[in-house]
DNA sequence: TCCGTGACGCGAT
DNA sequence: CATCGCGCCACGG
């Protein structure tokens, strides 16, 4: 198991609903810096995944078509604000929290 | 095994 | 802001 496959399909379920990230920011977060155009492979493959929440390194929808408006209607759902054809990056940008911060003790929830 | 292709990224012009 | 080029990873013919 841990196929990298299963590592980027965990981590970009992680993506908080009103949030989104990018195919590199991703890559990196499942620990394969470089490697954003296998996030977008797997986003193709798989599904049942909150696909609407990946978009281009600077909130550019990648997608073609109706694909394109539709990710941007649910992102709108979604409470994602737009600033022309890309997505108010400055506000909606998820941070993926560091593998080594991980010293934060589960405190409530 | 080499080549083309893709929901990519980023610097240079 | 629009284009181009090169680098990146994995798969199919």
């Amino acid at each position: 198991m841990s196929s990298t496959l299963q590592k980027i399909v965990a981590t970009i379920r992680r993506i908080p609903r009103g949030k989104v990230s990018t195919y590199g920011a991703i890559a990196r977060a499942a620990g394969y810096p470089g490697a954003a155009r296998r996030v977008a492979w797997t986003l193709h493959r798989s599904f049942g995944l909150p696909w609407q929440r990946v978009v281009g390194a600077r909130g550019e929808i990648k997608l073609r078509g109706d694909s394109a408006i539709e990710q941007r209607l649910r992102l709108e759902a979604e409470g994602v604000s737009f600033r022309g054809r890309k997505v108010d990056m400055k506000k909606h940008a998820y941070h993926f929290p560091s593998a080594n911060a991980a010293k934060r003790k589960r405190r409530g929830k």
